[in-house]
Formats: C-alpha cells, structure tokens, sequence
DNA sequence: CATTGTTTTGAACGAATGTTCAGTTAATTA
DNA sequence: TAATTAACTGAACATTCGTTCAAAACAATG
C-alpha cells in the first residue's frame, strides 16, 4: 500500500502542525519522537518530510507563526490615554493568550530547543511584543499619568504577571475569564499609581 | 580497569546530582542521556546505577531537595507588620531564587517530565509555598492594610511576577540586585495599595 | 483510458537511548 | 599480608531515534 484515499497537502500540512502542537504542548519538543506525530495525524513518518525539512524546523514555525499572529493582532489603540492603554493591553493579552494555550506553552517552554539562528528571529520577535507595552509605560510616565522607577523592568513584572495566568487558569473554575481581566486590569494599573505623599 | 584512584561514594553522589543539575538545566530534561551526565563527572554510565534507580528519580530529587530547601529557608518574621512581611518575602524570593537559577528553572520547566506520583508530592511543596504568601496577604486583607479582589489570584499574580525575574536577570547587568530587590517591594506592595476614592 | 505528477508507504540506515550485570580494581578490615 | 567489601568498568541488551528513498498508489489531466 502507498498513497491512501482522500489524501491531500492542503489538509495534512496544517494537521501536522496541529498535532506537533499539542504534543510538545504536552510532552515536550525533546520527548515527542516523530513517529508520534505521524501516528497522531494517521500516516507514516516518512510522509512529514513532505512538509518540513527536519523536527526542529516544525518547532520554529510553530513559534514563529504564534509570535507574528500575536504582533499582528496587538494594535494598541494610541488615540486613549495611558491608563486606558494599559488597560487594553491587558485584556488583549489575557484574551490572546487564553486562546491558545498550547502555543503558548510552547513558545515559553521550547526556547531552549531552538538553533541558535532560530533562537535569535523568535526572540526578536518577543522583544517586538514587550517594546509594545514599554511605550505605554514610558508614554504614561512621561505625562506624569504613571510612576515607576525602571520602565524595563516593570514591563518585564507585567508581562511576567500576565503570562503566569495560563499556567493555572483552567476554564470552568471558580473565576470567569472576565472575571480575571478585570482582576488583573486592576491590579496592572495599580503598579504604576505613585506612592502617596502623606 | 574497574575502580578508579580515590574514587569514594560521598563524592560521587554530589558530583552526580550536580551535572544532572546543570545539565538539565541547559538542555533539558528529555534532551540529556545518562551518558553526558557520566561523562560529566568523569565516569561510566553504569556507575551512575548505584546512586539513583533511573533517570527520573535523579530528576524528583533535584526538584524536591530544591523545593524543600525553599520551604525550610522561608521562614516569615511573623512580628512584623503585614507590609513589611510582604517585603520582607519579596526580598527573601528574589535572593534564594537568585542564587539557585538551576533548580529554579528545572523546578519550573521539567514538571511535565515527572511520572504522575512525583508530580502530586511536588506541586504540593510548591502549595506549601504559594501559601505563606497568601497568609501574609489574607492577614493584611483582615487588617484593613491589604486591598484586593481575590487573595488566591494575587497570590499567584505576585508569584508569577518575582518568579520571572529569573528568566532575565543576569550579574554584572544594568542593575544590582539590590536595585532589583527594592524596585519589586515598591511594585508589589503598590498592588494592595488601596485605589484613592475621589 | 492512458499518462503525468503528487502523495504516501514501508523498509532501511546508523546512531543513540535507558538499563543491567558479570567481572575487575581500589580501599578497608582483620 | 590476606580476605572482604565497596566502587566502578566495559560490554551488552532490546528499543527507539531522526532521516532517507525507491517503489507503490492515488488524483488530475488530456
């Protein structure tokens, strides 16, 4: 037997993708073998040489294309003030990431796995999504709306406080996911009100 | 050849538990062989049999000798105020984890490569330590020093935030780890801080 | 229906994996 | 010095790994 029934490119390219997805979500790059991934999308493993040239390439792409969708999708509203920016901003990246557990997992798991060329492109690509809250806080500081003493190390405490939400937040839980924004909403803006002067 | 010159179990044990230490560390868990972790300390891979069962056990041991040094090390000075405990946890969290960047990443990255009974025993030591900070927390919520929404969420939002700080931080950078310590304690009691009633 | 081109199989490659163990050597004890 | 114990070697075990490729089977075209 060979080519079987039904078998098209457009479909098991990105099945591919979804399954090495949801298996290095779940077991890690270094642990899932590529016979894995082929048994998941019901192939042989010779047939994931059509669509990636090795393993580690799959990782970087899924990397890659979550990081560019995230870029893509982060357009901070600059017509509202910088409490309200920030706002927004925590809500998009609670909502984004929520959305998409697995690759988040990843592209904060899997660094570690990448060539040194790969390496470098992804982690450019999150300094691009940190420069984004960073002009909001130097933008809110300079108008004197916000107080911090080190611009670079708070956004870094915010991006840090939000990401650690996936790790605990399960849906169906004691706290809707509104719930939580809201939360957090508060609790951002709250990092950068200056101490009162009594 | 067999037994080599001044070869001695308390050294070998030590010398085991620290290259698989670093090296999981760098590489990750699934990622190193038994044979690197031989090699590393200077002997064969069959020697390493009579200081642990199996690979995953010399991963637990890392974890939980990490996890339990923590616990015994933070002990909150219960005298002081709510906001000073708060400070001094903050303090206490970003020197211990500082020293240790290993453990502290293996503990938080190679959760997924631990067998089912070793994940429980040590994500209940991790509770033990996510819940002395939400005694600080819910203790100054009582008092009327804390304000926040939910103490559990908090909880984690602060955890989250100081434990990122490993992920960055590197000696000899712009800042000390002085600088570091106080500009967390200034943003992390600034989350409880009452918002002002206009 | 015959031909062409695409997609998948199935088997194979050498290398590497965790683990076991009989045998060998160094240190310790008598 | 001789006997015993503890520590380690070196080789082997059966699997599994990522990757390659000729051959086979299907879909599309004429």
């Amino acid at each position: 037997m060979a080519r079987t029934t039904g078998s098209h490119a457009e479909q098991t390219g990105p099945r591919i993708r979804a399954a090495a997805l949801t298996l290095f979500a779940r077991h890690g790059f270094a642990a899932v073998s590529m016979r894995q991934i082929a048994a998941e999308v019901g192939v042989q493993v010779g047939a994931l040489y059509n669509y990636t040239p090795d393993k580690q390439s799959l990782l970087f792409e899924l990397m890659r294309s979550h990081l560019e969708g995230l870029l893509e999708a982060c357009v901070v509203p600059t017509n509202l003030a910088p409490q309200d920016q920030l706002a927004w901003f925590t809500r998009f990246h609670i909502r984004y990431h929520h959305a998409r557990p697995e690759e988040v997992f990843i592209a904060y798991m899997e660094l570690r796995n990448l060539a040194p060329d790969n390496f470098a492109r992804i982690e450019a690509l999150r300094g691009c999504y940190e420069k984004k809250l960073e002009d909001i806080i130097v933008s809110g500081c300079s108008t004197g709306a916000f107080n911090t003493r080190d611009t670079k190390i708070a956004t870094l405490a915010v991006i840090a406080m939000l990401t650690g939400i996936t790790t605990w937040f399960r849906p169906g839980g004691r706290l809707s996911l509104e719930d939580i924004q809201s939360q957090y909403v508060q609790m951002v803006q709250r990092l950068f009100v200056p101490d009162p002067r009594p």
